[in-house]
DNA sequence: AATGAATGAGTTTTCATTCAT
DNA sequence: GATGAATGAAAACTCATTCAT
């Protein structure tokens, strides 16, 4: 998709194409018949490359795994940031923000079945799938929290909470078909506001 | 000639005890390691017994872990119900059943934590693990919508976000260690009544 | 079906309708499903007993398997020793032996049926499924021979062949579904006389 | 986590060695032991290879037998066109087949004696282990008929019956270990002749 | 760098047999 | 004598991973 080099022939691919092949494999066998019961072999097949070839990208399966899972979570942490970070009200900001995640949603559909899915998978670094969308739901709360405009909480009890409610929301939606004309971020920002921000905000 | 057994075979004690035992052992089992990572075998040596025995009481891997996850959505679907039945204000209904709720979840920590890990097995009637909880939700916001004292909303989507709160709640309370001393219900119930209630309610 | 004492309770049956229940059972269902395919279980469950009464009669699943294929061949040997001793030209006690064949076939169908999947088990006496009836062709032929009535040959060998003709015609005759309109014995008797007789005879 | 091969992957010699070694292995395993007494792994210790490997050349074991059985049919039924086919008397013609049938057989001793023991096991087709061979009789048989060179019959039932000599004389002619200098082809041809032929043939 | 054949431990499940009741 | 719960060895089959080509 970058650069193609039209003028070499086919066998000398761009790296970063095989890649992509096999994320786009995984993530969608993954997501249709559950991480356990999709083999690499399968995974190559559908990447149109070789098993070993995989293992030049992705030490193991579990490697593999982990990194398609902090790809999603990058998107919506850096979209969350992003959005959060924008001019407004605090109770536009949330709106902006819920709209911004389903949209990175709607990019990710596949790997974000996988995620919601993926609740047993260990990171090196200790952390969950999902810990990184969940800490920086806290650090949003603690800003607000710290101007007045969320009530009073636990800043990490309050984040699972939230976290809870985007992923309630998405898996929802998802099962649905993620259906564009169903304003699931409406919904889910008003529970928000409602939920965490004071009268004052 | 094939199999001669030198078997012990051992007493019939209590005929509860080894369905029990399996349950125990499965559940530490299932939750420590994750479900695709606990073999029968395993199992069967944690609860003192045979391989063979495991399937006298469940036909297969899968059938267990229905049965032991069935246990545990009936048990919170039950306990709702019942709080939720109880008199007092629509705001003191769902404090109450916060309560209730992580009542239950102290009776089952190990079931819970499986509950929450298991996102991707369907059951025979294609329902999955949760679904019995978010419709007895479902069920309570409509109630509570009809008269009033809810927002309106879509009601799917609505007990998809308050069964996220409430999951989310609850994992992170268990990652806590679920201790006695830290008022996780409180803090569910005040986003739960803020989030969902009406001022007129 | 024998003596069925009809002044006691149901529990004191008669010995021997265990034993006739577990042949039919087990007849059936080798039949139906290969003899490797049948557990002792099953069987006991057919039978209307408990596995361990199996085992009252038959000290291991292949000595019930060798019992009733001992139990179809002597039906076999006994009626074909008794047509051959009846009076009569050489063409005439064949084809009488042709027709006996056929009914003791009809009485033994499933029993039959297992006889001829069963070719890989060896009995005690290092004998294999089919052999006695193969002998008493054997014995057959020799006294026909040694009267010249039979063309010349190796007893064995052309014992070897009769048999195979035998089996050969029942097992079509079997994939048919044993009718009784379809004269197999008659068939049969033709390709023997014609086969084995000398002019002479 | 799972598993650490401690591989010592061997070079690929031959494509073909590997799968020869698992015909050769089965053949005798199967044969000695029956089919259902010899597991996969058996089999791969016999052929020197591991029992992956055996399933990268036959996905069942089913299969396996499958292919073996069908293999040695081929054999015969080629062998048997083709000495058929061939000019003669209509006598000659079945002494030939007959030592065709006996020269295949000693080409193929161990796949044969498989062929024998195995007569409950169902192709995909619905056909049964000897079916082919059975199906090339009966085209002779009723070409032969068509000219008057055969008694009238069933073209069906006299193939089962021809078919049944053939394999009675075969399984006798193992039993004596195979000897090629008994006339086992004689013996059949002649009663081949005699059972089935008309004087005008 | 890419390939894919080979490996073998590990999984789920079955079942002949035993023996305490 | 009858029962059937309990046993655990064994089987078919899968698949992550390696490494010679």
């Amino acid at each position: 998709m970058k650069n193609q080099n039209l003028t070499r022939a086919k066998r000398t691919r761009d790296p970063d194409s095989k890649r992509t092949a096999i994320y786009e494999a995984a993530a969608r066998l993954f997501t249709d018949h559950g991480y356990e019961n999709v083999s690499i072999a399968k995974i190559a097949r559908e990447a149109g490359i070789a098993v070993g070839t995989v293992y030049r990208f992705h030490d193991t399966k579990l490697t593999l795994l982990r990194a398609m899972l902090e790809g999603v979570e990058d998107a919506f942490v850096t979209r969350m940031a992003s959005d959060w970070a924008c001019d407004g009200t605090y109770a536009e900001r949330i709106e902006r923000m819920c709209y911004g995640l389903f949209e990175v949603a709607e990019d990710n559909l596949d790997l974000l079945k996988l995620l919601n899915m993926t609740t047993d998978i260990v990171f090196t670094d200790g952390s969950l799938p999902g810990d990184r969308i969940q800490n920086q739901i806290r650090i949003m709360y603690t800003e607000a929290m710290n101007v007045g405009a969320s009530h009073q909480g636990d800043p990490h009890m309050m984040a699972a909470i939230a976290h809870g409610m985007v992923e309630g929301a998405m898996v929802r939606w998802m099962r649905l078909g993620a259906p564009k004309d169903i304003d699931a971020a409406a919904q889910l920002a008003l529970v928000f506001k409602d939920g965490f921000m004071t009268n004052a905000a």
